[in-house]
DNA sequence: CGCGCCTTTGATGATCATCAACACCAGTGG
DNA sequence: CCACTGGTGTTGATGATCATCAAAGGCGCG
C-alpha cells in the first residue's frame, strides 16, 4: 500500500538516514521488475540511475513524517514500512504497509499526508521531487505506469474501507493475513507460512480493533486450527475457512 | 469520490437510460471549469464533444454495476450518484458520492469494482472506453489531470478509512456533513445549508453505522442545536462544535 | 538475573447493533 | 375527501461485540 503524497521542493534530507551511491545499478536491482521501473527502456534505466540515491534506515526510524513537504519519491527495495495518520488525540489509522516494489509518493502531491516508518531494516531508492518530476514530464509511459498504480491503490483502499465499516473483527484479521499472503505471492515470496513484520499495534491501528481485540481473534483462529500461530508470523492451515471468512 | 474502475471493451448500454446529444457544446458545458475537461484547449474540446454522448438517469437507475466490464468512463454533469460495493450477504459499503464535476472511471481498470447509482435525476457526459484511451493515449497533460484526480481520490479514501477505524459515530457524523459542505463549496455551492441527496441508509452504509445509529446522531446534535434539521438536508448552526467533533 | 517491551488472558463495561413499534409523507384508489 | 399502503425516518428497549482496565506471561538483552 503506497497510499502516499509528494512534494514540490527540495527535501530535509530524512532524519537519521545513512546514504550510499547504490552498489549496483537498476539493471541488476532486484524490484526493478516489479517496480515502476520496469516500463523505462534500458538507455531510460541508465537515466534514471544517475538520480536516485540508495537510503538504508533502521528498525523505527522515519522516512517521511505527515504534514511534511514531501520533496521525494521513494521505490521500497527492501523491507516493509508503516503508512500512518495520526488523529490530533492521538489515535492513529495504519493505511497500510508499504512492501519491495512499492512506490512511494505515487499521488505527486506537495505534503505527505501520512508518515512512512520502517518496521525493521529497510532499503529504498530515493528520487528528489524535482528530478522525478521532469523525468514524468518527458515519459508518458512512466506517467502511465504510475497511474496504474495509482488505480492499483484506489481499489485496495476500497477494499480497505469494505474491511473498516462492513466486517467483524474476525473476518478482518482473516481478511488480513490473506491479503498480505497475496501481496507476497504477487512479488514472488509464496508460501503458507505468512510473515509478520508489524506488531499487533499496527494490525489492531490497520484493521479499526484494540490490540487486545486482534490478539483474541489470532489465538481464537489459532485454537480453531485455520492458523497456526508460529515465531514472526503465521502459518494460513485452513485457507478454505479463511476464505469463507473474509469472503468478498 | 469518484474511485472507480474503468472498460476495456464497448459496453452494453447502461439498461435503462435516455440518451440523447448535448444540447449545447462543451464550450457552454455548466461543468467544464470543474472538470477533467478543463485542462483541454478549446481544439481539443471540438474533439472530445464529438466523442461524448449526453446520458440521463431517473432516481434509481443504475450507471453501472459492480463486476461488469468498463466499457465507459463518464463525466457527472448533474445530480448525485451512490458508489457502493456489496458483500455476499448483503452488507453494502457506500464508498462514496459523485457530484457534478467528478469523473468515473479515474482508475482506467477493466472490471467496475463498484455500482453506481443516481440518487435522483442525474445528467452524464459518456465516452467509450476505446475511445478516451485514444485521447488519453494522445494528450499527457489530460493523463496527468486524471492523475491528480486519482492523487485526489486516494487522500479522500485516506480519510474515509481513518473515519471508518478511529472515529465514534457521531464524529462520524459530524466529519461527514463537514466534508460535504466542503465538495459543494469547492463545486461553488457555499451554503450554511447542506443538502443531503442520500437517504439515512446510505449515509449509513458510508460511515460504517446502522440507519437506527445515523438518526440518533442526528437528533442528537440537532438538540444541541449544532445542526438543524430541515427537509433535504442540515443547517449547519455551529461549525465550530462541528470541527472540533471531526478533529482531523 | 532482572528489566523493558510486547503479547496474551481475564473481568467488566460502553458503544453501537438489533429488534420492535410508531410517526410521517406521498401516492393511490375507493 | 379520506382511508390505505409502502417507503423512510425516528424513538425506545435490549443485547452483543468489542473496548477498556488490569495483570500476568514470554522473550530478548544488558
Amino acid at each position: 500500500m503506497l497510499v502516499e503524497t509528494s512534494a514540490r521542493d527540495d527535501e530535509t534530507p530524512a532524519p537519521t538516514c545513512r546514504q550510499a551511491r547504490p552498489e549496483n545499478g537498476c539493471a541488476e536491482c532486484k524490484v526493478r521488475p516489479i517496480s515502476v521501473c520496469s516500463v523505462l527502456t534500458p538507455t531510460e534505466l541508465d537515466e534514471l540511475e544517475t538520480l536516485g540515491q540508495r537510503l538504508t534506515l533502521d528498525k523505527g526510524q522515519t522516512l517521511f513524517g505527515q504534514g511534511e513537504p514531501a520533496g521525494a519519491v521513494y521505490n521500497v527495495i527492501d523491507g516493509t514500512l508503516r503508512l500512518s495518520r495520526l488523529l490530533p488525540d492521538g489515535r492513529r489509522q495504519v493505511m497500510g504497509f508499504a512492501l519491495p516494489g512499492d512506490f512511494l509518493g505515487l499521488a505527486l502531491q506537495d505534503v505527505r499526508s501520512v508518515s512512512a516508518e520502517a518496521l525493521g531494516p529497510v532499503r529504498t531508492c530515493r528520487f528528489a521531487r524535482k528530478d522525478f518530476d521532469a523525468l514524468v514530464e518527458a515519459k508518458p509511459h512512466l506517467l502511465r505506469s504510475l497511474h496504474e498504480r495509482a488505480g492499483h491503490e484506489l481499489a485496495l483502499a476500497q477494499e480497505q474501507m469494505l474491511l473498516l465499516g462492513r466486517r467483524t473483527a474476525e473476518e478482518k484479521v482473516a481478511a488480513f493475513l490473506l491479503g498480505l499472503r497475496d501481496r507476497y505471492a504477487r512479488t514472488g515470496r509464496s508460501s503458507v507460512t505468512v510473515e509478520l513484520p508489524m506488531g499487533r499495534q499496527d494490525m489492531a491501528d490497520h484493521l479499526g480493533l484494540t490490540i487486545e481485540t486482534v490478539s483474541r481473534m489470532l489465538t481464537r483462529l489459532d485454537r480453531a486450527h485455520t492458523i497456526l500461530i508460529v515465531p514472526g508470523g503465521v502459518r494460513l492451515v485452513d485457507v478454505e475457512r479463511l476464505e469463507q471468512l473474509a469472503a468478498t
